[in-house]
RNA sequence: GGAGGGGUUCCCGAGCGGUCAAAGGGAUCAGACUGUAAAUCUGACGGCUCUGCCUUCGGAGGUUCGAAUCCUCCCCCCUCCA
């Protein structure tokens, strides 16, 4: 195991992808199976969960950080009225938008569904493309105090007065380890770790590696919905983001909008397509640099999951190029449960 | 027909005799990622046999030691006057 310290060496105590933990060290008890179907945006996930909760005991846990959000429908791709009549999804509409939600949330939350569906006999189907949720949920968080509104927005302040080099260079002083890692202009990251100290009292660094991870207790099978032909995934993108526009993607931005109490800063108004018809409506843009802006986010979008889905370990890649892969994925659930009782 | 303005690397756009493969932005590609993650940030971005060479700034000539930058003609585009 190489000590951190290098160059890019990972704030996590272990390797955020290293080896899983002895899987359940002593226990005779073989550890449930959770199936992962992973994917960029627009690869056909929804459409593949719900043909596969027809034909296989899985119960579907949406892994998404914007379906959360209730009211946010067409622009999420979120999977219809019918369709989730069809296929139950848990952890889709529980938040209000004005609300923020986080990986760690996410965590327990869907550990606590699997759990259920698990008691109830049948296999969590892990859905979505929130690889970040993805990496909570398999391999766990230190544990950090939670996002604190009040540090947040006094930080907030003191950037605006001092700038976030400012503040890099503060945290520098208490945590070198932390500057080392962060930016000195990823505003984000160096609020957080400041939040962190300003909480604890302690060195993010530090604090992180005394409170490690808990495994989650499942055995994941990991399947991603691959685009081998990135121009098809693009086009791919393009003619949905126009096919939410005449489903009414602007009328339900407008229904936000016109509530009053909501803020672009929010992290459900930051999300891909909301934020640039936001801009729309507040004549920042015009419709075709909304369009055009909005598909070239979802593209970017699309393009930092498969970079997570490069190095997720253990994946198993089905091509979503052509036609939906339904024959390629149920292959592969079936050899997932035909494992379920096979000891390593 | 007359008077102006303009054509720059995928796009927008600066440059206006050398320090220019050409600012800046966008797109694209690659990467990072511990409670905002559909977020945030970083790098690359004409080609190559890569401490140098070759091709590029509408086209063809010309001036100059040297041109994206100056001159001539030509081809397009825009505005205004007819």
């Amino acid at each position: 195991m190489t000590p951190g310290g290098g160059r890019g060496a990972s704030v996590l105590p272990v390797p955020a992808f290293g080896p899983v933990p002895p899987r359940s060290l002593m226990s005779q008890e073989p550890l449930p199976l959770a199936i992962c179907l992973m994917g960029p945006t627009a690869s056909g996930k929804t459409a593949l969960a719900l043909e596969l909760h027809e034909r296989f005991p899985v119960e579907i846990v949406s892994v998404d950080s914007s379906q959360v959000y209730r009211g946010m429908d067409i622009g999420t791709a979120k999977p219809t009225a019918a369709e989730q009549a069809r296929a139950p999804h848990r952890l889709i509409d529980i938040r209000d938008p004005a609300e923020t939600y986080s990986a760690a949330e996410f965590r327990s939350d869907a550990l606590r569904e699997m759990r259920a569906i698990t008691a109830a006999g049948r296999i969590p189907l892990l859905v979505g493309g929130t690889m970040f949720y993805f990496r909570a949920l398999e391999f766990g968080l230190s544990d950090l105090p939670s996002a604190d509104p009040a540090v947040r927005a006094m930080l907030l302040e003191e950037a605006r007065r001092f700038g976030w080099p400012a503040l890099h260079a503060r945290l520098a002083a208490v945590d070198p380890e932390s500057a080392r890692r962060i930016d000195p202009h990823d505003a984000q990251r160096i609020q957080r770790a400041l939040e962190i100290h300003a909480v604890t009292g302690q060195a993010p660094s530090v604090v992180a590696r005394a409170a490690s991870p808990k495994p989650a207790g499942y055995r994941f099978f990991k399947i991603a919905l691959w685009p081998e032909d990135r121009a098809a995934l693009h086009a791919r993108i393009a003619e949905r983001f126009r096919r939410m526009l005449e489903h009414g993607l602007i009328e339900e931005v407008e229904r936000l909008y016109q509530r009053g109490d909501l803020d672009p800063r929010l992290p459900a108004l930051r999300t891909v397509g909301y934020r640039q018809v936001w801009s729309y409506l507040t004549n920042r843009v015009n419709y075709n640099e909304m369009v055009e802006q909005s598909i070239a986010a979802t593209r970017q979008l699309a393009k930092r999951q498969l970079t997570w889905l490069r190095r997720y370990p253990d994946v198993q890649r089905v091509d979503c190029s052509g036609v939906l892969p339904l024959r390629a994925v149920m292959d592969l659930v079936q050899r997932s449960t035909a494992d379920r009782e096979v000891r390593v």
